[in-house]
DNA sequence: GAGGCGTGCTAAATCGAATTATCACGTGTC
DNA sequence: GACACGTGATAATTCGATTTAGCACGCCTC
């Protein structure tokens, strides 16, 4: 057996080899494999090729392919914090998978919120020529993107840019609809007390509160000064908190809780005050944590954020900055209420 | 402004235009900018080289680097689901980490449990050269793996390989370890009545079952027929078989639960018989599923699952392979009892 | 002053594909 | 018989780095 031969069974067969067997220079094997246009090879050659390439199990090197062509169907994924919420990973898996439709493969990487990792991981990505940047946040907020990400196409995921940095395209759940709809459903219930557990003074919190007030203005339902009562998106936070409400004698009839885990800890105050939800108090939580919102009892009505959806069209705006096409520059996606057993009618309406 | 000057402008600054800069070779950049020993290169040149270097802003295209090292400095990591599991995020999480920490980037492939998808991502992954694969299930188990993964250096972690596959080094739970832990809990509060509310035929079940009749053969505590019921891993199964079992006049005063699910369908079931747990049952979880067993009341003593430990041991398992070295062949982690609210010693002992 | 040697640097090949520019050959036309 | 033209291929270059082999020069030695 000849050098070459050896070579040829250890090595991954190069289109050289191929050519070799197929006794014809790369160049053909190149137009044949490629189905190029405009390149005239005779059917029997076309076929001697096609052949040897089977024969060898040739596969090219996308590896030279990137260097020649300048492009590495590649996109690079920035988080800054995977497993810290349970959501991420629906986001990382629908970009993925509107990579691979594309037949593009996703690159990674998790800064775990630190900005000088998010910063070489940035360079590094660029290093190895992407196609594209994600950066997908786990908090809903706005931010001032990395100046660096402005040098390819980059799309924003569950954030949205600071007007002081690039305007880079941004992909955000509407808080505001969203907090529109876990209200209007009280008030479609008949409730006309309702007092609303908000979240911390995030964007997510503001953007909601706003959209209560306006449904219950709207309903001409009054909104008092203890209607909204922030504070941190705990059980315990929310426990203390329905705890004290519930106990005045003008008790609402029911509470918009910030998330779930705040309509939990209102659920366990009403349960240990003797009140039976939904029948004595109505609850709607928000971000549709499946095994939370499913799993107690009664199960949580609440709004669900659409973290697939946001994947998908961050990673599908993202294709076509890619492709040169115009895209929106903010684009909100829609949570949908989740209709489970925590609201019901107001016992005394 | 000549051509030379505006192309070194608008294009990313390659070797060349450092060289140029610098009024030296290529080569004398390499050396340079390699550091490489041996290169005899006079202090002031490479001085200048540096400057241009910094001058210019150059940074080595890395796909050209990778070309001609023929190593991408990248692993590939196969999942056959990311968000079915929220344990998931941590072990991708775990091997980013390790990952970087090597200087490497993941490129990340989610099956959804298609093996076709899985086949042609490894294809897709092996033409781009990475220089190793992992792939990890979402449930532990024993399974043949793509013949494919075999091309490069491979680890599985969260499953192990079947006799008649290639034998890849698998990092996985110590189920066996984690199920004694969890009945050594209840034996050691002093419980001699345990039902073990099991899995359903899993390799985790079988494992931690037969952990559960050692422990109790041990302390010479009797395991009858009724000893082990096993179903499914959901919240109304565990109710089910609990209601059951607690309305026996010989009701056992623990339940040693398959899971987090099974064991909150225990408590509710408990709560609706007027038992008291932990004063009149005692229950014990398995998977430490934060967002559940944390949350109800009483918080659940459970058994966690090492996702991240997981993520990370199979991640340098497969370093330790790309460099050479040799690694055992299975690699058990355990995970560790979380102690909570819902174990007490038995009320009649 | 010829030969040896260390220093400092470069030309050219290489990695594996894609692409541009030609080239050889036969056929048809005037 | 000279020339244009279509067909079927190939040689050579390119992408941007790394690496091997070797060149030019000065200094020292005998």
């Amino acid at each position: 057996m000849g050098d070459e031969q050896r070579d040829a069974a250890s090595r991954r067969p190069t289109m050289r080899d191929v050519a070799r067997a197929a006794g014809v220079s790369s160049t053909a094997v190149s137009f044949v494999l490629n189905d190029r246009e405009g390149a005239r090879i005779a059917p029997e050659t076309r076929a001697r090729i096609l052949a040897a390439a089977e024969r060898l199990g040739f596969r090219p090197n996308l590896t030279a392919r990137q260097l020649r062509l300048q492009q590495t169907q590649s996109i690079g994924m920035l988080t800054d914090g995977i497993a810290s919420s349970p959501f991420a990973g629906q986001i990382i898996r629908a970009v993925q998978d509107a990579a691979w439709e594309s037949g593009r493969l996703v690159l990674l990487v998790n800064t775990d919120g630190h900005t000088d990792v998010g910063r070489s991981a940035v360079r590094e990505l660029l290093d190895r020529r992407v196609d594209g940047l994600i950066f997908a946040s786990t908090v809903t907020r706005e931010l001032a993107p990395l100046p660096e990400l402005a040098a390819v196409p980059s799309v924003l995921i569950n954030c949205f840019p600071a007007a002081d940095g690039p305007q880079l395209p941004a992909v955000y759940p509407a808080e505001h609809a969203g907090g529109g709809l876990a209200a209007q459903r009280l008030i479609d219930a008949g409730h006309r007390e309702i007092v609303y557990l908000a979240g911390d003074g995030d964007w997510p919190a503001l953007q909601r509160t706003a959209a209560f007030r306006e449904r219950m203005q709207d309903a001409r339902l009054p909104v008092d000064a203890g209607a909204v009562v922030p504070g941190p998106y705990t059980i315990d936070s929310g426990y203390e908190r329905a705890r004290s409400i519930l106990q005045r004698p003008d008790r609402p009839t029911a509470l918009l809780c910030g998330n779930d885990r705040i309509a939990l800890g209102a659920l366990l105050a009403a349960q240990a005050l003797g009140l039976t939800v939904p029948e004595d108090l109505s609850l709607v939580g928000y971000d549709d944590q499946e095994e939370l919102a499913g799993s107690v009892h009664p199960r949580l009505t609440t709004v669900s954020l659409p973290f697939y959806e946001l994947g998908r069209q961050g990673a599908e705006t993202l294709l076509s900055v890619i492709a040169g096409e115009p895209v929106a520059a903010r684009r909100e996606v829609v949570g949908e209420l989740v209709e489970r057993d925590s609201v019901a009618a107001p016992r005394h309406p």
